[in-house]
DNA sequence: AAAAACCTTACGGGAAACCGTAAGGTTTTT
DNA sequence: AAAAACCTTACGGTTTCCCGTAAGGTTTTT
């Protein structure tokens, strides 16, 4: 089993539930912090000292407060630290069950697992480290359709970005506008309203307001 | 202290950390459940056995899964039980840091502590634990101008529903007919728009997919 | 290389939203 | 009780959104 595990989340709360976990795991060096860059320092400093972390465990959001931080979410921390050491492993706790977030993580960036907070957290968590541990992945029950090719959802970043500034208040008209300025294609008024119809009819949305809210309400934005 | 405390969350892990702050003041008796409706029937049971639950301390927000629930939020139940067992002492502790709410549950029906989880949030509770005791209410210090009678935002409860018909797809015209329909007033599609108005200059909107985007941010809706 | 399918853009008409003005009603002030 | 302040509603004009059609361009299929 696992030797030494870092744990990151900005709760104590929930860093005492995965220390339990850990414990009853029987692993016996296990450390926890509550902010990105905390973690990301621990694990430099514990590389340098030729004595790495095997497993970093983490949460995706992180409130901000009065301290200054490099990494505001665990997403940043992942990406940046599986560019330095892709050997270390890396799983996901959090509450976060954003089809679109599963996806990046582990296809987009080789994190080895994906555990969503719920009732059965714990008991996936402890799945989770034995599967990473057998260097497979990991994935919660309820997220896996995730990975699966076919739920595409066919709905891309230019989607999201359109929805985004229509959310911050540009007129159609201005967002045709902005889309020429960044030479983004398409731009014309009527591709954007055809965009914008599309999604509609695919979110089942009575008006741009409606589907503002909705998507809203999905995560997505 | 307290003798028999009660603890609600759906997250287990969440639940772990309550339990070490109750252990660590000391209080002997300590359950906890991960569904509202456990919560009722067991804090019922007790008081039927004439050994009743000093303090309750419960999450709001409760994910839905296969068992149906008469309770699906902590909110229902807070309101339920205030009305059967006055007496009882009910803390919330949530991630929810929606002022609405917290005005809702504090001035509105007599809760007698929120806590927002959060870095401090175990501290915090520890606090508002002894606080209760004393027969004081306790607020995270982050929420107290929640409860400071000034900010009243001049936003009241018409303006929430506008906003939320809107966002639930509703053209102006067919929010001014479901107003006449509930005889609530103003009704007419002129007063609608003033109201919107009203509200776009008081959020600094540019239009009503923007209005509806900055409140459902600040989680008015 | 031609055909088909698809994407982007333009345009026009109708609907809804936005904005100002004004009339009539209600509540508060004096 | 009159005056003032405020609220609700009505209406007309402008802008933006919504929706269909059509033309021209690009990519994929055959």
């Amino acid at each position: 089993m696992f030797q030494k595990v870092l744990v990151s989340d900005d709760l104590e709360c929930t860093n005492e539930g995965v220390l339990s976990v850990l414990k009853s795991l029987k692993i016996k060096h296990a450390e926890h912090v509550q902010y990105c860059d905390d973690a990301c320092l621990k694990i430099k400093r514990a590389q340098l000292d030729l004595e790495p972390f095997d497993l970093f465990i983490t949460d995706l959001s992180f409130v901000k407060d009065h301290r200054e931080q490099k990494y505001t979410s665990g997403e940043a921390l992942i990406i940046a630290l599986k560019k330095e050491y892709p050997k270390l492993k890396i799983i996901v706790y959090s509450v976060d069950d954003r089809l679109q977030k599963v996806r990046f993580l582990m296809n987009g960036h080789q994190t080895n697992g994906y555990v969503c907070k719920g009732r059965q957290g714990l008991v996936e968590l402890e799945n989770a480290i034995q599967a990473v541990f057998n260097n497979e992945t990991y994935v919660s029950p309820q997220l896996r359709q995730a990975l699966s090719p076919k739920n595409d959802q066919e709905i891309d970043d230019y989607d999201i970005l359109l929805i985004k500034l229509l959310s911050n208040g540009l007129s159609q008209e201005e967002i045709s506008a902005h889309f020429k300025n960044e030479n983004r294609s398409p731009s014309s008024l009527s591709s954007i309203e055809k965009r914008l119809n599309k999604l509609r009819i695919q979110f089942k949305a009575n008006n741009a307001i409606h589907l503002v809210a909705i998507v809203k309400d999905l995560g997505l934005i």
